[in-house]
DNA sequence: GTGGTCTAGACCACC
DNA sequence: GTGGTCTAGACCACG
């Protein structure tokens, strides 16, 4: 798994590192109880001051998507929802809508976004029924 | 069209008004040559800053989607897209791999979200082909 | 509502400072839309670093406890839970069987707990059935 | 009597081991005079560093809960508590306000919360009276 | 060695 | 003015 920052983009160099870890995990490309590199490895081979590194690692643990062990290292968790239904359809319908927006505004039909999406759905690591 | 400012958002009231706007093109209830209150008046009604109501204007005619004519108010632009395909197919991409991103990690199936798209897509106003 | 640090704590300042925010939301001695002091004034007031206190106003915003305006200031939220049944059942359980453990080794009878525990859930507010 | 490690918690191992064993003894499971695993069989069964149980064990005979009796083992110590009845009283009445704050921020009612108090209470070892 | 906390001080975005 | 981000560097707790 590696990262980068990209120094001239507007998004804060934390968001753009948890983006890419939030995806990594949602494609099966960081499986659970793998281990992360050290917050000043990480912090030396991106050039980023170790307490970005932290606060990236600090901030995906609490929204449960890794552990981190002081002493052991950091590590990729078991997924888990706590929050209720009511509550993730709604976070999704309003991510959908904005998606549909920009989708309308770059002249895309809609015909071509849903095969668009259902092409792109399957390089992700959907959860299994359970 | 009504606007409306969640102040218990973390995202800034012009960003708001800005997606709305958008949102409200993309979905047919704004229409070329409509004509948009004035600064002041949207921001007496919404009790924002005028500054900030200037800058969602500004950024919006930036972005094509409005125009502004001296002396007769704040028109709704007609749509164009100057992008090439290639840049457009990368902008949607980027959009729909963020969107599928939550949408796994919200615990949902790769079924349920193309049926949601489908739902969702029908509320919008596709650009007739050209 | 007024805060304090204890420097000889080995509680961290921004643990002592969530932990008092937490109490006076749940005694109803903060309410909604009420306005906190600034990240500088508290800073200077509680003589901690800026930084200090804007963790722990960053940490009560992602709890859902208060929201913060760049411009404005930070605000007392209204409350809400998000979590499932189960997951709110899991922890208070776990908290109170941590609550009891003490209570037997300080040496208190049953009774006794349970008496002081009406006696003090008293002075807090409770949510209102909804 | 079976400790366990959870290694995605965030509390620390040694403060977990605690933890459980005051609780075990709360609960009566643990008893005066019986026989704790050595450090390194708990250690080796626990895969745990050593130094880690040792910690763990240090700190309880500190607060009174075991003896080490060198050569023979670890034994579970008779209760006993010699803080006045002031300081006891103030302990309970902060770890009782720390409880009844999270069961509040955890949307219970008062009624749910003493209801359960009585039903947890029943499963603990209370002290007979002296 | 690991991560966690705190300070000091800079610069930016928002209103 | 407000809060948000990032850096630099110190010190502590954990295993």
């Amino acid at each position: 798994m590696e990262f980068q920052v990209d120094a001239s983009s507007r998004m804060p160099i934390y968001r753009q590192l948890r983006n890419q870890f939030r995806q990594a995990v949602a494609r099966g490309k960081l499986l659970p109880d793998q281990r992360l590199p050290s917050v000043r490895d990480l912090s030396r081979t991106l050039v980023v001051n170790p307490n970005t590194i932290a606060r990236v690692y600090t901030e995906l643990e609490r929204e449960g998507l890794l552990n981190t062990r002081p002493g052991l290292g950091v590590f990729v968790a078991s997924p888990k929802t706590e929050l209720t239904k009511k509550v993730r359809k709604e976070r999704l319908v309003e991510l959908l809508d904005h998606f549909l927006t920009e989708a309308v505004h770059l002249d895309f039909s809609a015909d071509e976004v849903v095969s668009l999406v259902g092409e792109r759905a399957s390089q992700f690591a959907w959860q299994s029924p359970r």
